[in-house]
DNA sequence: CTGTTAGCGCCTTCAT
DNA sequence: ATGAAGGCGCTAACAG
């Protein structure tokens, strides 16, 4: 009797329950493993009578590649490591858009996405992040909006693995990043209703510790100083980037005596809740009140009135990650030259903002709910 | 001169840019391969001394062990597939808490994520996901809450890999799953709205296409059939799991002459907007009108009242998951034992609700927005 | 066009 | 307590 090990590398068909090697299929069709890499790979040379040997082999023995082997060999993991607050990712379009845009970019490549939880005690640091391409659990790494700099993006600068930035630029120039000009986005948003002859201009601010939103906020006031124009603190709105915060926070602002014309959200779900509480009101958008926003996500095309807004390139951010990061890691990371974006956003005019009319006097008795009839919001429901 | 090769195999420091290996310890302690690994594995027999040799050697060398070797050696790949409707997880508080679980579970093990999105043409079906393991990318899959069960979930039956379903539970019985008793949650929900002494009770529904929605929806149908109420299918109003349309749909159904005491939203984002839309009507709740939700999120106990909800136990299905996958793949997966969880939702009293009063006739007179003081509820934002 | 050799980095097995 | 041998599955490099 023959030892097992014996009938294991020398029968014709791998052993049940385990799975098919090249090795297996080079024993069953008579061929090398070579061979039969070069015919499943399409690389090389291969007689078409030794290809469609090998394929027929494969289709029988139900052969996969196993990228273990083909890993090591090539000593890579096919893992781009994303990394992101996972409280952030699950619940704003902005990570998701990025993500996309990083998943699109690699179909076609054999990588694939490992997720890791910025928040999370294991990657909260540079450090530890930079473990994953030491230990090659990834080739690469894409942070998404870090919101600590300091003990994250700082230490990334010396730990010499593929990494970039998307979203939240950080200070340190020695990291790379790809970032939407907020600043030029927002500038542009409020230099329209500038243009519209609005004066009395509001601003919904978003979160404080976010970067880009102390960006919008500083791009909005600098341009209405810019053009001679006074901020006036009682219309600036502090906002959470969510809709029902600046939703109620605007119901109060807008049934004041003294209102602005035009108010300015600093992202598109802050500025349906002012739209909505508008409504409410009963100020007519934008015949009485212009409102603009910032991000273009999905619903400002789905409002009655289509919202005015700055588009954020953001899935192009995501590929473009993926390009830097692929050349980084095809190159062996050996030239560390950096790169540091900052894609513009478009403002897109549609149909919430408007000329300032001549007759709006903010001396004009602010209208209570009261004047308004009640079907006026109620049958409004159209444009959700 | 010696060739490239023997200097690269044999000097006593690994060749600059090239990450140490074991090998490389080994020759600079003097000591074989398998005492560096039984040292910094903390396995086997290894003395003192020859620890401390090789710690230092280590850290002189800057070593890190190499994942994909051992993953070779071991088969396996300490990934597992998470696979999810990217948009689905983008955006909402369920898919996020239970990736939270997953990831909770995972600390301490050496598994990491590898994400894929069940949207994408490539992971849009069992057989292509089953693919993942095939070719050994992941050594087990999670599949959250997929849309379409009949392309995706009923190919799985057959095809022999560690695989759970979390959320959504597949008609298929041949597919492992875990997930929430809608039913029995909304019931007790619905159930505890009419021990209050409620008989008018609306209901804001789901989308549709969601399995959970539709539980849910028939939960509320048959306990209310169970005690003989009618369902007055004016007072049922079709979501979508978002507060804004349900806000904008309460508005409308609040208003009307004949309303219900009490409604049931199928889920807490919804029920948000339908107290939004009580606080601008001028119903005070619960005084006048009771609201439950589903869900238990975090917004649930920052509003003002405190939400009534039934809580999902969100994260523990994500570990629950992580630990059947685990004891699959440790077992080789050779038992196929399936797991049919349902976990039982749980009934949170809070504020939202009470007693219906005895004095609340609907043969009352809606109150328009105009009865309100203004004041009402642009003051009443302290809830947010 | 095909095969042989060798090695990726680790760990299991068996020997000492 | 340590070492030698060998193999996980794949492919680059070189021979034929």
């Amino acid at each position: 009797m023959l030892p097992v090990t014996y009938m294991m590398k020398h029968s014709h068909s791998p052993h049940e329950g385990r799975p098919a090697t090249m090795e297996d299929l080079a024993r069953a069709t008579g061929l090398s493993k070579m061979t039969i890499s070069r015919a499943l790979n399409t690389s090389g040379y291969v007689s078409e009578q030794s290809r469609k040997k090998v394929i027929a082999a494969a289709r029988q023995f139900n052969y996969r590649l196993n990228y273990i082997g083909r890993n090591l060999n090539q000593n890579r993991t096919g893992m781009l490591g994303i990394i992101t607050p996972l409280e952030g990712l699950i619940g704003t379009y902005y990570f998701g858009q990025i993500v996309k845009g990083i998943q699109s970019a690699l179909i076609g490549t054999d990588y694939h996405i490992a997720h890791y939880d910025s928040l999370s005690a294991d990657f909260n640091d540079g450090e530890k992040c930079a473990q994953l391409c030491y230990q090659k659990r990834v080739d690469g790494l894409i942070v998404i909006a870090p919101k600590r700099h300091d003990c994250f993006v700082k230490t990334f600068a010396e730990l010499k693995v593929p990494l970039v930035v998307v979203g939240g630029a950080p200070r340190d120039p020695r990291t790379s990043f790809i970032d939407v000009d907020n600043f030029g986005g927002a500038s542009s948003a409020a230099e329209h209703l500038i243009d519209l002859g609005h004066y009395k201009i509001g601003f919904v601010a978003g979160p404080k510790t976010l970067h880009d939103a102390c960006e919008r906020e500083m791009a909005f006031r600098k341009t209405l100083a810019r053009h001679s124009l006074r901020v006036n603190e009682k219309w600036v709105i502090q906002g959470s980037y969510e809709t029902r915060k600046a939703f109620h926070a605007s119901l109060h602002l807008l049934s004041q005596r003294d209102r602005p014309t035009a108010i300015f959200a600093s992202n598109d779900l802050m500025a349906l809740g002012v739209l909505d509480a508008a409504r409410i009101i009963g100020l007519s958008v934008p015949e009485e009140l212009s409102i603009a926003g910032f991000d273009d996500i999905d619903a400002a095309t789905n409002v009655q009135p289509q919202l005015t807004t700055v588009r954020q390139p953001m899935q192009r951010m995501g590929r473009k990650a993926v390009e830097y990061i692929m050349e980084l890691v095809a190159k062996g990371n050996q030239e560390r030259h950096l790169i540091h974006q900052k894609l513009t956003a478009q403002l897109i005019i549609r149909e919430s903002t408007a000329q300032a009319r001549k007759t709006t006097q903010t001396t004009g008795q602010a209208r209570g709910v009261d004047k308004v009839p009640f079907s006026h919001f109620v049958t409004g429901t159209s444009g959700l």
